[in-house]
DNA sequence: CCTACCGATCGGTAGG
DNA sequence: CCTACCGATCGGTAGG
């Protein structure tokens, strides 16, 4: 008697629990989306090993074997978060960089662009403090297949970025908006820069992340100046 | 029958070892360094709760039970760890900051002294990888009596460390050598820096390191330009 | 340093 | 969604 489809089809289930009664976020659906949340909080908070699914079971209100209507198996349900992890970091570091129309007479705007695609992503991370923890434990805290998996999730992500960085610093440099440095050095700098504000967030949670987000307007200009001096502006 | 002194009374015993024969690094002291070097490691691998005490005594040779001829209890041991890597920090980030003598004729050299500063950190996080991981379980992955113990260690530490940076930066503006800005900012800017950097060296375990290493003295150049543009030099 | 053993909890399964 | 239960492993103790 399933309750629930395996978790892999769940096609046709959702529009019926939209229409049944009760309180929308605790149809079948709602459930596991809790569970998603429940658990990425969880890791993040105990690490892999630390994060029970007793006790996710516990904070959902149902008992640990119920959760194996939705999930197929620890690891599973930790690199599914992963990947939306990773999924979210992508859509908020969003296209700012895109280059597609480089060497055209509007060449220019790429201060503008680097600090829209900067508010992004603490944007995200402010909004999603679990995903930045998630890829942390991934890195350093996995063994074994799921060590494998994950890292290679996490290394083609970080290729994708760099070189997305690298190109649009390229373009940079070509606007004259930028120092003549290496754009690889440069985006090697950027990478610093954004992974020591995310580092510092991480530190700091608990209210005096304020502090930090008052003075992130500065430390940008700071980082930008770095970049700018004695070039054309 | 004590093979050891319970961990606490250990002045006596260090001497009888290395006079006794066998090998020198497996006297009863030899064990308890072994020890701490393995669960330093294993930590640093798996995280708090993913590292085993019956793994560490697997690597070290021994039973589990033995271990507490050692140490207290698995948080003991920790704490201990994380008190050793936070003393390793403070030897390596060293009094190059020191800013003693301050205000007399011969002010300068805080570029050189911020640079030798940073050579002490990265040296230390190449020689050390497991110290810098410690640190970072212990603000994201510890919970209850543990998790307050490591929280007071490492929030002395981090505002002993900052406060030493404004007084460095607050020097350095007053000898021209950077640019007016605040020195509470230059200190987190610093901070956000080599943040990144030892974040980078994290991800990249297991041979690019190399690459950062080389691009380290261009990402401080580009580092310093930020801080002295438009000052006296 | 060891063997033998403790209760608690782990991820996961059977079966309804 | 539940109860009942699995073998394995957890940190830690007794006793020599």
């Amino acid at each position: 008697m399933p309750w629930i489809a395996t978790p892999g089809a769940s096609t046709e289930v959702e529009t019926e629990s939209r229409l049944g009664g009760g309180h929308p976020a605790d149809g079948i659906q709602g459930t596991r989306d809790r569970l998603l949340a429940v658990a990425a909080e969880l890791f993040a908070e105990r690490g892999y090993a630390g994060a029970s699914l007793a006790e996710m079971a516990s904070r959902l209100g149902i008992r640990k074997p119920s959760l194996y209507n939705h999930i197929e198996s620890k690891e599973a349900l930790f690199i599914e978060l992963l990947d939306h992890s990773l999924e979210a970091w992508r859509e908020a570091s969003g296209p700012e960089l895109g280059v597609g129309v480089e060497g055209g007479g509007s060449g220019g705007g790429h201060r503008r662009r680097l600090r829209d695609h900067l508010r992004g992503i603490m944007d995200f991370a402010d909004e999603s403090p679990h995903a930045m923890a998630l890829c942390r434990l991934a890195v350093s805290q996995l063994s074994g297949d799921l060590e494998q998996r994950a890292g290679e999730r996490l290394l083609a992500q970080r290729v994708d970025y760099q070189a997305r960085l690298e190109s649009f610093f390229a373009s940079a440099r070509r606007a004259g908006e930028v120092g003549t440095f290496d754009p690889r050095l440069m985006a090697l700098s950027w990478l610093t820069f954004i992974d020591g504000l995310l580092t510092h967030q991480l530190f700091s949670t608990g209210g005096r992340a304020d502090l930090y987000r008052e003075r992130l307007e500065e430390l940008w200009q700071l980082f930008w100046r770095g970049l700018a001096a004695e070039a054309g502006r």
